[in-house]
Formats: C-alpha cells, structure tokens, sequence
DNA sequence: TTTATAGTTGACAGGATGGCCAAATAAGAA
DNA sequence: TTCTTATTTGGCCATCCTGTCAACTATAAA
C-alpha cells in the first residue's frame, strides 16, 4: 500500500510538469544549459512567462540556475524526469491502439 | 528534435494525472478493477466527484467502464501509465540528494 | 408501478494558473 | 555615474480546475 503522502508529492510533481511550455524546457536542457533569452526564443512567447516557469521549475527542484554577467543560464537537476518523456510516449502509444 | 504537437499531447495526458485522488485511482485500477463506490471510500469524498475524475482518466483514454447491473467498473485502459510512479518516486529520490 | 441503489450531469463558487505589461533589479560597459 | 542588456517581480485579468449540492438517469427489487 501507498501512502496518501506519497500521491501528494508524486501529483505537486506531475502538475509541474505538466505544460506545454515547461516539458519544452525540460527537453532543451536535457540537451545542454541555456539561458532565460534562448528558451524565449524558442517558445516564442514574453521573457516573464519564460522566467515564471523556470521559476516554478526550480521551486520544484527539477532546474538550477547559474549567473554569469547579466545571463542566467539554468540547467537541470535532476535528469531523469527525461524518463517522464519515455512514458508518456508510451502511453500514447498504447492509448492509439 | 521533437514535433511541439508532441509535447502539447505529453502535456495534456501529464495534467490529466497530475492530481492526488486520480494517481490514487490510477493506483488501485492497476491493481484490479474497482466500481465508483468502492473508489469513493478509498478517497473519501463525494461520490460525484470521483465520477468526475473518473470521466475524465477516461476522456484522456485512460480507464475504460462497464456497467454490471447498477454497479458500473472501472478498469486500467493503458497499463503502462503506472511507468509514471517509478518516474516519480525516482525523480523525488534524486531530488532528495 | 413504486422504491431503492449506483452513478452521472449541471450549476455554481472559490481558488489556482497562465500570460502580458510595466516597473524593479543585477551586472557590465561607457 | 549613467546607460544598456538580461532577468525577475508585481499587478491584473481571463481562463481553467475542483469540489459540492441538487437534480436526473439507469437498473433491479418489492
């Protein structure tokens, strides 16, 4: 048996994974650190809402972040919610059938 | 590089988990087969809102139902969304470190 | 046909999320 | 010091999520 507990912080970890934007992130510093400018770039969207997800990120200890000059660049912590990327595959893999 | 429709779909299935009660519902269907009663003593709440929850695993192509008389069953569509637990529970050990 | 049991659905309230703009901060360059 | 670049933070608004109650549907029993 699991404990309630454990569904909790299981669910606080899922729901901050769980945007289109943050697994993006995710999956770009899986590959390499980046800084706020880049991921911007990439999600096309305003650097405050870039630097409120990598802020939401870190809070949930899944990115750390470093500065160097005026740039921040963050890189993640912990590399193995990638696995997070195996599984959902999978999942809608075998949802398709 | 990954299609960012692919991420958008990742999300959705992420968010349609990320939830205390429907990973505890998860975790009991992959055990066997439960009915919405059964589900409602487990999570102690309203019965309507685990039917809620459940409705929605099931728009996600997660459960699937059968009705038996009066009694309606929910069970596991796609297995391998239990892969997510031991996503989770290693992210959160590696986290600890 | 009436009654009881099991679930689903609709309406609604409160709170959480997400995104943008503008203002604030941090650090280096002029 | 002043200016510029890079990022963060606060405010605000629109939207989504959750949970509850009450009403409704489906099925079986009396």
């Amino acid at each position: 048996m699991v404990d309630r507990k454990t569904f909790t912080k299981q669910a606080k970890m899922l729901k901050a994974l769980a945007h289109e934007s943050r697994l993006m992130i995710v999956d770009s510093l899986s590959r390499r650190e980046c800084s706020v400018g880049e991921l911007r770039d990439m999600l096309d969207c305003d650097l405050s809402t870039v630097s409120k997800h990598l802020a939401l990120l870190r809070a949930h200890g899944i990115v750390d972040d470093r500065r160097e000059g005026t740039t921040v660049f963050y890189r993640l912590l912990t590399p193995c919610v990638c696995n997070f990327f195996i599984c959902a595959t999978q999942v809608l893999k075998e949802r398709a059938r």
